[in-house]
DNA sequence: TATTGTTATACTCTATAACTATA
DNA sequence: TATAGTTATAGAGTATAACAATA
């Protein structure tokens, strides 16, 4: 039997296994119990943290298609989580604010998102968890990966 | 505008900007010049790695639907990379092994992944890489999820 | 009756292009 | 002409259930 030397040292391989149990994580405390996907719950948290988003900035932060964006928003719009209004200094322009209710929903949220985290410290150490979220943001935050110039 | 303490310590929302990155470095170095999807790599290196594998091994090990997967070696023994066989000790079970040219592919790929890695070394220092890969495994190889008793 | 794997179906996600309105 | 956002469309991924073969 060959080794299994190459598949256990690609990062992207083992970033999809985490994601698997990060995604049951999220499903069990968030997910099923809030009727919400892990797009709305991250979209709900940025526009509470920014108080006004426009769609371009939420596509770069979400890493998502301005398509599915629209669709995104206009779904948390129907559930009355957000507003869209046009920008008076460029009416091109959307903002993205939360509604009473879409800010209540994100406040109620905040313990159940701590909890969710403390249910991965039966895998991962505090200290662990917190160097974990380094070295992903060092790996997602860094120079763009082609641009071989 | 409030704080995004909450979603910043939120390990799934950092795996999937990380998962970012890693899927763009995959595209780059394999995806794109090999028409190799991420699911497609992973199950070669896999059964190159065990020299035969069943179909309910694969979908433990990937993480996959049993359709998907049935779809996923469908593609993979059309462009003649496994071959499917009857396990003789079990004639419901399947055996999963890669043909000569699955296997030349994957012998081909070692040091195209391990480039890919070494672009990520831009972003993550070795010592960082190896201890990303290490918390990653643990947090997708500790206990389940739920099973809250 | 249970297990392995496949097929069928519907639903969601993703990517692209075309379109509207503003600048 | 360029930009922000939406709508339209087609392709790929995902989940569920129904099915066939074997145990």
């Amino acid at each position: 039997m060959a080794s299994r030397a190459v598949l256990d040292t690609t990062v992207g391989f083992h970033i999809a296994r985490a994601g698997v149990v990060a995604d049951a994580a999220f499903d069990l405390h968030i997910g099923k119990p809030h009727d919400l996907r892990r797009v709305d719950y991250s979209l709900l948290m940025l526009v509470a943290a920014s108080e006004r988003l426009a769609p371009k900035d939420l596509v770069q932060l979400l890493s998502l298609s301005a398509p599915k964006l629209s669709m995104v928003l206009d779904r948390m719009q129907e559930l009355g989580f957000i507003d869209r209004a046009p920008n008076p200094l460029d009416r091109r322009s959307v903002q993205v604010t939360l509604t009473a209710q879409g800010a209540k929903l994100a406040r109620s949220l905040e313990p159940v998102a701590r909890r969710m985290e403390q249910g991965l410290k039966k895998r991962l150490s505090a200290a662990d968890h917190a160097e974990l979220i380094r070295l992903l943001r060092k790996l997602a935050d860094g120079p763009p990966v082609k641009a071989r110039t």
